[in-house]
DNA sequence: GGGTGATGGTTGAAACTACAACCATTCAGG
DNA sequence: CCTGAATGGTTGTAGTTTCAACCATCACCC
């Protein structure tokens, strides 16, 4: 009756705290932000894709895969840091469905100034706890995961500085 | 004028691949146990700290420490909960400011039905894509990351059994 | 050319979360 | 006792995310 293959005390132990992991990180990451520099995690993602993007221009539909939104979230943020100046939408010329986004000269500056302190944040509570040969193991894992969490690579732009066809 | 310590290139591609996971699990799981469940991550979560608690019962407080979440936000899941016939309200009977938080029999069953399909998303997307080995390393870099991410230890019976005092 | 289906994106309503204000109970001191 | 402060939870409101419906454009094909 019962064909489920439970974990072991191994797996189960590394499962759960990869759980907790995933559980906390956003939190910090996001309350960092959000008090030193008024944007969501979510928000500087996206700013941050978009300043590393030739032109700093992205097709709506790209942004929203490589920051893993759903088009109406992606649409619903991007009205908002229009509104703030910090982003410009303008028709595509190539497509006329399609809408491109444009991180603006305030958008750049935010961003910026926003770095700093985010690096300083993923340093101390992730980097400096780490050996250097565990964070060497973390890249391989991180790729073996994945491989099965991204099949497609979607993400790909964000881990692979090279993404092959 | 700029002291910022910027990554190397082994800290970035660690990270960049742990921020891509970090993205990408919550919606796996959390579409799992939706479309087979009807359950949230964040319901079953409470539901399965719960239903491993002595007699079932936690006080409200106990219960988002340990799921992470604020009072509010538990309040309002556990409410819904309640209509839903799943958990039960009943006043702390120690201290008259308290509630105790009971799952019921229709909660325990659901929770021991989302179970198998729960930990077959794991075992697929999590555990099988890594070698043994990996998964013993992941659990030592998640011992090293919840020490800074968790100090007070909040979150340690979701992945310590035996917290010390 | 004119359907037909697929793609790109926006919008509005409903569900969920965070934040702040609030009520009730407990505890400590006088 | 009685007051004031702290603890435990709930409620209301505002902001965010999701979901479904919708409009416009492109591509294919007769």
């Amino acid at each position: 009756m019962d064909e489920t293959q439970w974990l072991s005390a191994d797996e189960r132990a590394a499962w759960l705290r990869l759980v907790a992991v995933v559980e906390l990180l956003p939190g910090v990451l996001d309350g960092q932000l959000r008090r030193t520099s008024g944007l969501t995690h979510f928000e500087y993602l996206v700013m941050a894709m978009l300043s590393e993007a030739p032109e700093r221009v992205m097709r709506m539909t790209a942004l929203a895969q490589c920051t893993n939104a759903t088009l109406p979230r992606l649409s619903h943020v991007v009205r908002r840091l229009e509104e703030r100046g910090l982003v410009e939408r303008r028709p595509c010329p190539d497509d006329g469905r399609a809408t491109d986004a444009h991180l603006t000269a305030d958008g750049w500056e935010t961003v910026v100034a926003a770095a700093p302190g985010h690096v300083e944040t993923v340093r101390r509570h992730v980097l400096d706890p780490l050996t250097p040969t565990q964070v060497q193991r973390l890249h391989e894992i991180g790729d073996a995961l994945l491989r099965e969490l991204d099949p497609g690579g979607r993400l790909a732009v964000l881990y692979d500085p090279d993404p092959r066809a």
